[in-house]
DNA sequence: GGCATGTGTATTTTT
DNA sequence: TACACATGCC
């Protein structure tokens, strides 16, 4: 195999050939060494920007070109996205038809459709829910109250704290105790009702035939070490890659192991400098110890960056050189610049607002499109005044993070419908649509819950016609033998029950077809698409009467039956909003708006990855980044400033940190009391020396135009004479 | 008993 | 803004 010796700039891309002998041309021998690397385990060690994306891509290429089957390679990725773009770029290579045929996706949606498949083995009913993470909260709630936690003389964790407590105890394979010694010792006082919390969690979720997040992954492990399944599921792939391997969790690994009984060829690549998602259990021993767990693996490290000019690197580094524990690789870029990287220091917000602004604007009128441009933060809030001032201005923009369209209540609704049509069983999502109908409460909704047999648990069940083996579905009884409910919900309820009827094709006073009505029923006659507009104008006037500004909200449902026009199954509509959501509203916006050059805004984690030519961080002030949240210990600490190596290697030419000044305190009212912040603790005067300091909108700037101006703020003027 | 309404309080990052 | 909890009304 032909192999460059030396490589240009040209590398970057992929330039001209069309074989795998014209990539590797381009290739550095150590990216070539990855790429045609035999048989075994291997490791890749790969710095940022030095190439992973196109090396994994090459990699398969290269294995297809050999004679592997491509359906026989298994990629795993972070993001649906990544895998995406890693499958596309294979495609030049070997045809879109062939690279199409490579199985590719995350962790998590990968178990659901080997699951859909094998689930069987392991009891687990065709036609299972996958939960997202806030119906996994409002389960873990539905416990809580159910079991009535009399003892409120203190407040006690919210769902959502109780669903993080949970799953990093699952996802990190460690006891309760231990999870929240470590991770949140606040809430150590709670462990008694957290365990009965837990276990009724969990077999509800048996019972209804749910699984959260936690489970894909528990449930493929499982799989791996089962009898005669095991050996099918990791007998059916020659290859598996694996990128980002440093934010995986033990989970993830076990899995890996269990794929290995059969498919001898692992490859992962990640770098431990960039590993950020600990919150989630992910942690940089998998990648550490990847050479243990699977012997004989060859470790290649990719060092060279062709992301980054120099300058950018070298702060970058510097950056990292503080860190706790040193990394192995040392990173180094032959694009030479003198522009060091910018750290701009504003008077507050508003004018790190104005400045970047007017800094992309500059940007843009150089040639640089809106598309190559980037402005990151810690947290998904950290946007919100440059948004508006975005939106003022007419710079069109795309957000990636923060709240997801999915998440949004009145999307929920309607899926929660859509939901039940799929699995009767589902309770959280029966829960949410009676509650929606007027006159009915927690009480009134468990008790029709119960008539109609939604939760069926087997040891409970005294019935002896119908036998879990074959349970009547629940839809079936709201039709033949519909609850009594209150007066005043009768109405809503009445059309709750005429719509679910005709979207499963049973009829309302008829007799419940015989057999088998198992949730896997095929819809009769009605289209996915029809089945939304029915439940459409089942649910708007309801939304219409709970929601204050109806209007803006409409136009998320039409965005969601539009989404659903393009699908066929209603099983693969739900299980693909909930595992790859749509990142941003305007995901969903129509074809016109997506030709239209945009601006990208995203928390740093939704970053990762990615490349931009110019790059903005702003709220780099103690506090923000690193978060305060995450001060309370030492890995922590480490981690967000691994975060922030993140956010600066994701520039290519351009790099401006921006830190204000001046921060209000108007967290919950409008004062205007505010304080003076600490510049990251990250950038100590050596770091900052490698940057070239500006100021914006402060006092000595001449230049005053109307938004500086506008900028200005005479209370804070005052106030520094006493506040020193 | 059960539902609707009001009030006070927060901690981030995501599959 | 959303959520946990307390009170008031049927």
């Amino acid at each position: 195999m032909p192999c460059g010796g030396s490589i240009g700039t040209a590398a970057i891309g992929v330039t001209g050939g069309d074989t795998v002998a014209d990539w590797l041309d381009e290739l550095n021998p150590a990216q070539c060494e990855a790429v045609t690397h035999g048989d075994g385990p291997l490791l890749i060690v790969a710095g940022a920007g030095t190439g992973k994306t196109r090396t994994l891509a090459c990699r398969v290429a290269h294995l297809i070109q050999e004679g592997v089957p491509p359906e026989r390679i298994l990629l795993l990725t972070f993001t649906r996205r990544a895998a995406a773009e890693m499958i596309h770029r294979c495609g030049h290579v070997t045809g879109r038809q062939t690279a199409g045929q490579v199985w590719g996706g995350t962790f998590h949606a990968v178990a659901n459709r080997l699951l859909r498949v094998y689930g069987r083995a392991l009891d687990l009913a065709d036609g299972f829910t996958v939960l997202d993470q806030s119906d996994a909260a409002d389960l873990m709630n539905l416990v809580r109250t159910e079991l009535g936690f009399a003892k409120r003389k203190r407040r006690f964790a919210r769902k959502s704290t109780l669903l993080s407590i949970y799953s990093r105890m699952v996802s990190a394979d460690r006891p309760l105790e231990e999870t929240l010694e470590t991770h949140f010792p606040w809430c150590q006082d709670d462990a008694e009702p957290m365990r009965q919390i837990f276990e009724g969690y969990a077999r509800r979720k048996r019972d209804g035939r749910l699984l959260d997040y936690d489970d894909l992954l528990l449930y493929w492990s499982a799989l791996c070490v089962t009898p005669k399944v095991g050996e099918v599921v990791s007998g059916r792939f020659d290859h598996i890659l694996v990128d980002e391997y440093q934010d995986t969790n033990p989970i993830q690994a076990e899995i890996l192991r269990g794929m290995h009984r059969r498919c001898r060829n692992i490859c992962v690549v990640g770098d431990d400098a960039q590993s950020i998602y600990s919150f989630r259990a992910a942690t940089v021993r998998n990648i550490l110890d990847f050479p243990k767990q699977f012997p004989g693996a060859r470790t290649v490290t990719l060092e060279q960056n062709y992301r980054s000019i120099q300058p950018i690197l070298a702060a970058s580094n510097a950056v990292m050189e503080q860190a706790r524990e040193r990394y192995t690789k040392d990173l180094f870029s032959d694009r030479r610049s003198d522009q060091k990287p910018i750290l701009m220091t504003c008077v507050d917000e508003r004018g790190q607002c104005d400045v970047v602004c007017t800094l992309i604007l500059e940007h843009l009128e150089q040639g640089i499109p809106l598309m190559n441009q980037a402005v990151l933060f810690r947290t998904g809030h950290h946007s919100a005044m440059l948004e508006v001032e975005l939106s003022r201005r007419n710079i069109p923009f795309r957000k990636f993070g923060g709240l997801k369209f999915v998440e949004a209540a009145h999307i929920k609704d309607m899926l929660a419908l859509l939901r039940v049509l799929e699995n009767p069983f589902d309770e959280i999502s029966w829960f949410r649509i009676l509650l929606l109908l007027d006159g009915i409460g927690p009480r009134t909704a468990a008790r029709i819950m119960d008539h109609l047999g939604v939760r069926q648990s087997p040891p409970a069940s005294n019935g002896v016609d119908d036998v879990d083996a074959n349970p009547v579905s629940p839809l079936q009884r709201l039709a033949v033998d519909p609850p009594t409910v209150p007066p005043a919900s009768r109405e809503h309820f009445g059309r709750l029950r005429t719509v679910l009827s005709e979207c499963c094709g049973t009829r309302v006073n008829g007799k419940a077809d015989n057999g088998k009505p198992r949730p896997k029923q095929r819809q009769q006659g009605l289209s996915l698409s029809t089945q939304v507009d029915r439940i459409r104008s089942f649910y708007e006037p309801i939304f219409e009467r709970i929601y204050e500004n109806p209007q803006i909200r409409l136009r998320d449902i039409d965005q969601l039956s539009q989404i659903a026009a393009g699908y066929r199954s209603r099983s693969r509509f739900l299980t693909d909003v909930t595992l790859d959501p749509p990142e941003t509203t305007s995901d969903l916006a129509q074809a016109p708006f997506l030709e239209e050059d945009y601006l990208t805004l995203s928390t740093i984690h939704s970053a990762k990855g990615c490349e931009w030519t110019v790059v903005h961080i702003i709220h780099a002030a103690d506090g923000m980044i690193p978060s305060d949240m995450a001060v309370g210990d030492e890995d922590g600490i480490e981690e967000e400033r691994r975060l922030l190596y993140v956010a600066m290697t994701r520039a290519k030419d351009s790099l401006y940190v921006h830190f204000p000044l001046r921060y209000y305190h108007r967290r919950f009212d409008m004062g205007d009391g505010h304080g003076y912040a600490q510049r990251s603790r990250y950038l100590t005067d050596a770091v900052c020396a490698l940057f070239e300091q500006r100021t914006a909108g402060v006092d000595d700037d001449l230049d005053l135009d109307e938004e500086t101006t506008r900028a200005a703020d005479p209370y804070g003027r005052v106030s520094r004479l006493w506040k020193a």
